[in-house]
RNA sequence: GGAGCAGUACUCAAGCGGCUGAAGAGGUGCCCCUGCUAAGGGCAUAGACCGGGAAACUGGUGCGAGGGUUCAAAUCCCUCCUGCUCCGCCA
């Protein structure tokens, strides 16, 4: 979300974003945005005038009361209530005026980072970076249901019936990679000098519409039946909600935080759930990084934290990439977006298992997350990125490590927190 | 989950319909006094948000949040949230 005061200020400049972004269709909201914003200060305007002359009024009326000027305080009354009648109107325009404004100003795009490439969509994405090299082993990679299946890794029977689809039982060793993975992300991000968070797993309404839209709301969040409460979708809920409505003390920040929690999504809409597998489901877990910084200082937190991601799938020994998301494909609160993307052996390239953002200011103006230093307070930069999604990276991670003989090599690092196991069977 | 009490500025706290945008104290800052220390005196100290104005300045909102009653709400009523105490229930 844009300050209405740079809007107005730039509209040239917002304008060309928006075109950046391929989005011609919204170029007409600018001026929308600019002409309520004129109408709802002229209200505003008024109002406060009228609000000045009722103040003055009942303070006179208690004077007069005082005085025991009954019938001066009555004439005084009536003037109050014909004030009010005025005000009721002008109100309820300032209120729909902010409305509209605040509405069309959620769909505004955030302005891009100058060094993002533009580009409709997804497939004008651009390859920053790979890191170590993708290979194709000389036997087949099964899909990676089968490569679990075999080690008995997985029980998708029980769990559809006890949960349904989109749900999963990992089993024995399997589960035990899943468990090392996060805890050796966790401690990873720790060693960076990030701070450990265990957050709330369920969250009120009020910070659900906070972090994200109606649309998203609908298509991913869970409601807990007479609470008012929903499963996160991400642990960035709750710790972006942790910050919402803050004033931040300067020489507190940066706050570098990683968190871990269950995911619980609906996957409602776009791709639904995969019949077979554990590529998109309703139940995983992550662990998370997010920033909250200066604002001259996030684009180099962003350039640290995506290679974090980087650095830690290269110590387990799988290859990724890093590619930049093109202006049409980046989320319109974004300044800048970067996949990490695995390498796939069996498909023969690289898919998504991790996403960096830079938000600059807008999530913060949304949410009102401020830093105060000695010459007044300003929006914070927000980031966040993915750490790692042990489900569907396991995926990598399997296909990568797989021998021959259909066992899995259980990457150096994470050995010490499988009980020293080298190989699955 | 039940019962009771509470939420006011950096902190504690008074106020319980108009004279309160908020007494008082502490803290903090500046100044004075004191040989040093302990102590004392004076002055200042609501931040935030949204408007208007070239500026000086000025209007509005704001006493946990949201509604309501009233000419007028920190103050009365309702809902919610948070904290504390007791009971109940549990890892």
């Amino acid at each position: 979300m844009l300050d209405i005061k740079f809007v107005r200020k730039n509209p040239d400049l917002v304008k060309e974003n928006i075109k950046k972004k391929f989005q011609d269709h919204k170029l007409g909201l600018v001026d929308e945005a600019l002409s309520l914003d004129v109408s709802l200060r002229e209200a505003k305007l008024e109002a406060d005038t009228l609000r000045a002359k009722r103040n003055n009024a009942s303070a006179s009326i208690g004077t007069l009361m005082r005085e025991k000027k009954i019938d001066e305080a009555n004439k005084m009354k009536s003037e109050v209530v014909e004030i009010n009648k005025k005000l009721e109107k002008l109100e309820q325009d300032e209120e729909s005026f902010n409305q509209k404004l605040k509405k069309i100003m959620m769909t505004i795009p955030n302005i891009i980072d100058d060094s993002v490439p533009i580009g409709k969509d997804d497939s004008e994405n651009v390859e920053v970076k790979r890191y170590l090299e993708p290979k194709v082993p000389s036997f087949d990679i099964p899909y990676h249901l089968d490569i679990i299946e075999k080690v008995n890794g997985i029980d998708l029977d029980s769990a559809r019936k006890v949960s349904g689809n989109g749900f999963y039982y990992l089993m024995g060793n399997i589960a035990r990679l899943h468990s090392a993975v996060i805890s050796y992300a966790r401690d990873f991000m720790i060693d960076k000098g990030f701070t450990y968070c265990i957050p709330p797993f369920m969250i009120r309404s009020e910070v659900v519409t906070g972090v994200m839209s109606f649309a998203e709301m609908d298509a991913m969040m869970y409601k807990i039946e007479g609470e008012d409460l929903y499963l996160i979708g991400t642990s960035e809920h709750s710790m972006i909600g942790k910050f919402i409505d803050t004033i931040n003390d300067k020489t507190k920040l940066p706050y570098t935080l990683t968190s871990y929690s269950p995911c619980f999504r609906k996957e409602k809409g776009a791709h639904g759930i995969e019949e077979r597998g554990i590529y998109r489901i309703h139940q995983f877990e992550k662990q998370e990084m997010i920033v909250v910084c200066e604002p001259e200082d996030s684009a180099s937190w962003f350039e640290k934290l995506y290679n974090h991601t980087v650095d830690l799938f290269v110590s387990m020994e799988i290859p990724v990439r890093s590619l930049e998301c093109c202006s049409g494909d980046l989320a319109d609160l974004k300044v800048k977006s970067i996949d990490v993307e695995a390498w796939s052996p069996r498909q023969k390239k690289y898919f998504e298992v991790g996403s960096c953002s830079n938000l600059g200011d807008a999530q913060a103006r949304r949410l009102g997350i401020r830093i105060k230093d000695d010459q007044g307070n300003y929006f914070a930069h927000t980031l966040n990125n993915t750490v790692v999604a042990p489900p569907r990276m396991l995926i990598a991670l399997l296909e990568n490590h797989l021998r021959e003989d259909g066992s899995i090599n259980v990457p150096k690092v994470l050995r010490p927190y499988m009980g020293n196991i080298e190989v699955i069977k």
